[in-house]
DNA sequence: ATTATCTATAGATCTATAGATAATGC
DNA sequence: ATTATCTATAGATCTATAGATAATGC
């Protein structure tokens, strides 16, 4: 009991970690702060010390899944050479990724409960999802800016889209055929 | 109190219409039985002699909700002249649809609770992915079959992500480009 | 006699708060 | 002195069940 203030942020971090793989994970709905408390070591007391409400967390949260997926992409956009087109789709669109939710890409798994969020963390989102755009279209062999764009928000879209489908069916090869027919096309056509 | 049993059956079907549309307004986890039954006019107490456990309404809730938008798309394939690609993906893709998931496609809103739920309504999501995919198909304006069924699945989870995604950010100008960017792009390119 | 619905409630769980405890930080 | 965490609990809500009531259906 009693910790010192570095501890306590390496405690507020842990929570949120945790909390944004639950989240993907179970809903935004599906996990209770006892739960998440009791996975970082803790007891439900403390949280309201690091978090006024439940929907800070889930902002920090949501926040910090968009983070993961981010510092992937960078990193792998500014590798040498850098990640190709084709090689982001086929890190996306895997049935590795498909079936580990927790650390995968939080909008295909929290979309819809982010549209029922608080505005704090559907404009969050919306930063979001406009940064993904400009670096999928920072990608896209395209003949102009604009043809770039428009192509990395279908390419934005159908991989979410994708991805959810894929989850949700319980028939295995139609899953995969999802997957895999997504990536191919979207290969493809760019 | 102690009705007939054609009352009863009309009073579940009212139960399940009112689940479908309340699950694709809040999310599966969002909505009480409580709630539910208020909203049909009736009590908590009767709800176990209509469904043996929350899963159940769950089940028929998201098959009635997958009926609704296949009853659309086959009355519009029925119709003099059938419906055309075109306009299967203007229906899909517009504010009116974006701003009333209760009435919309189930799968923007559900597929991640969906991928959470047991086995029945998964399957049953397998069996309704399965058709739309082939309702599509049967529209796309394609060379062969099998392109045609490419592009179907290409299409399907575009317009998914792109509602859900559509849904999920709070800058209106933004939510508006995704959709009409989708839209224009999955018409020109079948 | 059966049953569709009602009222009432058990038991679990969830968010949030109050007050105690044991450490840090001045 | 302050504070990070703990135990304990209030108050709300959720699924499910028990038992009463009033209608149908034989």
């Amino acid at each position: 009991m009693g910790h010192s203030r570095a501890q306590k942020a390496k405690t507020h971090k842990r929570i949120v970690s945790i909390a944004s793989k639950k989240f993907r994970e179970e809903g935004l709905a599906g996990v209770g702060i006892a739960e998440l408390m009791k996975e970082a070591g803790l007891t439900v007391g403390g949280f309201y010390k690091h978090f006024d409400s439940r929907d800070d967390l889930v902002a920090e949260a949501v926040s910090s899944a968009f983070g993961g997926w981010k510092r992937r992409v960078d990193a792998a956009k500014a590798g040498s050479p850098p990640v190709s087109y084709e090689k982001l789709i086929d890190e996306y669109l895997n049935e590795a990724h498909r079936d580990n939710p927790g650390t995968g890409c939080a909008f295909s798994v929290l979309a819809p409960e982010i549209a029922r969020s608080d505005k704090r963390t559907r404009a969050l989102t919306s930063e979001q999802v406009r940064n993904d755009i400009e670096l999928i279209a920072a990608l896209c062999p395209a003949k102009d800016k604009r043809t770039a764009r428009s192509t990395a928000i279908l390419t934005f879209s159908a991989l979410v889209g994708a991805m959810a489908l894929a989850r949700a069916v319980s028939d295995e090869a139609l899953s995969r055929e999802i997957l895999n027919t997504v990536a191919e096309l979207l290969k493809n056509s760019a």
